[in-house]
DNA sequence: CACGAATTTAACTGTTTCGTACAAAATAAT
DNA sequence: ATTATTTTGTACGAAACAGTTAAATTCGTG
């Protein structure tokens, strides 16, 4: 019952000393990899030979930890979304004010999407596929209600001191800070080429998350 | 210098007598097809086999036409942009007074986009593959500003009237506008996945066309 | 109606790509 | 010591796939 080669001593030693036996490890690497193979090119346009080609292993291992290639991208799905999950919980929104706490959950999640474009990138694809990898993974399914718990204790407050309006659906909320923080990365390509407008550098991202948190205030505003 | 087989006698001639040569009605028929199947499969997902079968013209037809899969797609991108400006320019929001223009123009953005979700894929698609085929076409590139012009004038309206808050920039309106509208069709599998929240009903559509309306008018709201 | 240009049909080519087979060895757990 | 897990490496099969060759048909035009 002891669980085999994942306990920190023996993966430190094993990655230390360049040792071969070091599952843990074989699977992050070609998670990596192929995180960014899947966020370049999509589900069909990644190619495995490619990502086995890009990792220290070889593509026999990918077939040996993950099954085939759906396998390895509903592995790499798992993945991105556990580390936002992650990060989310980090946040201590509980004790602040509610308009400061909702401004920077907003502006959280701006940057986090734009600091993880290849996050971004997955769920498109995914959504490409019409969501059929993310509703066969058990794991993720639970994963990111937590960010609706934060929300409603937000906005209940809120409500509660007349910061916001009332009446408003949480989840609607939620929608448009992702649909407004999600947008930037998505869509960049296309709008910046037609609108000529540049969206990645630092001072228009600047501008763009104050304006992004500006338009989610004055949803919840009072009348 | 008179058009070969495109002028709308012989045309409608031969579609009517299922006659052999009708160039446009072929591209008309691949077109269609094409986009279909990219916006379900994407670009390295789609089959131009697959497409071959489903049009009433064989395979050597589409390469004839297009020259390759990513000529087909950049005629694919093309159309579809062509169709949106077309509905686009026939609104009349110019006789609105100003907040009923921009209510009006943002539901029907939304509407548009929910009604079209081939469209919305497609330029999903082309943002996975960095809007590289935009890029190479001239005539997308014209295309979008026209919906500049458009809110550009609603919202000088509104400023002038003290309806609209001034100071803002129109095409950050514009970006709000089409990440809300986008977002409900693009992330709709993964996030009524999440969230257990139907998104495609007529009325969660109304509920949610409304809410995305009212986002917009808060943003623009003078303080 | 002749004749060159445009359009259409049908079978074919060569490569890419996922996935596996085979054969064996190093390492870890019990 | 023995059994189970992990790793290496190459080669290969079989299907999927984008794109082509070549000839035939139809059409506009003089």
């Amino acid at each position: 019952m002891v669980a085999a080669n994942t306990n920190r001593k023996s993966r430190a030693r094993a990655e230390a000393a360049g040792r071969s036996h070091d599952p843990e490890g074989v699977r992050r690497d070609i998670l990596a990899v192929a995180t960014e193979e899947f966020a370049d090119n999509g589900l069909s346009g990644a190619r495995v030979d490619e990502i086995a080609a890009r990792t220290q292993t070889s593509k026999r291992m990918i077939y040996y930890y993950f099954g085939d290639k759906e396998g390895l991208f509903v592995a790499v799905l798992e993945a991105a979304y556990g580390r936002i999950r992650a990060i989310e919980s980090d946040l201590d929104l509980a004790g602040m004010e509610p308009a400061a706490a909702l401004r920077t959950l907003t502006e959280f999640t701006f940057s986090y999407q734009n600091d993880n474009p290849d996050f971004v990138r997955l769920v498109m694809v995914e959504n490409i596929h019409k969501g059929v990898h993310l509703a066969r993974s058990e794991k993720i399914q639970a994963v990111n209600v937590s960010v609706l718990a934060v929300l409603r204790d937000i906005y209940q407050r809120g409500v509660a001191t007349g910061a916001f309006k009332a009446g408003l659906d949480v989840i609607d909320i939620h929608m448009t800070i992702s649909a407004l923080a999600f947008f930037n990365v998505s869509n960049r390509a296309t709008f910046s080429l037609i609108f000529k407008r540049d969206m990645a550098s630092r001072a228009a991202l600047a501008r763009r998350r104050k304006a992004v948190a500006d338009t989610v205030m004055g949803f919840v505003r009072p009348d």
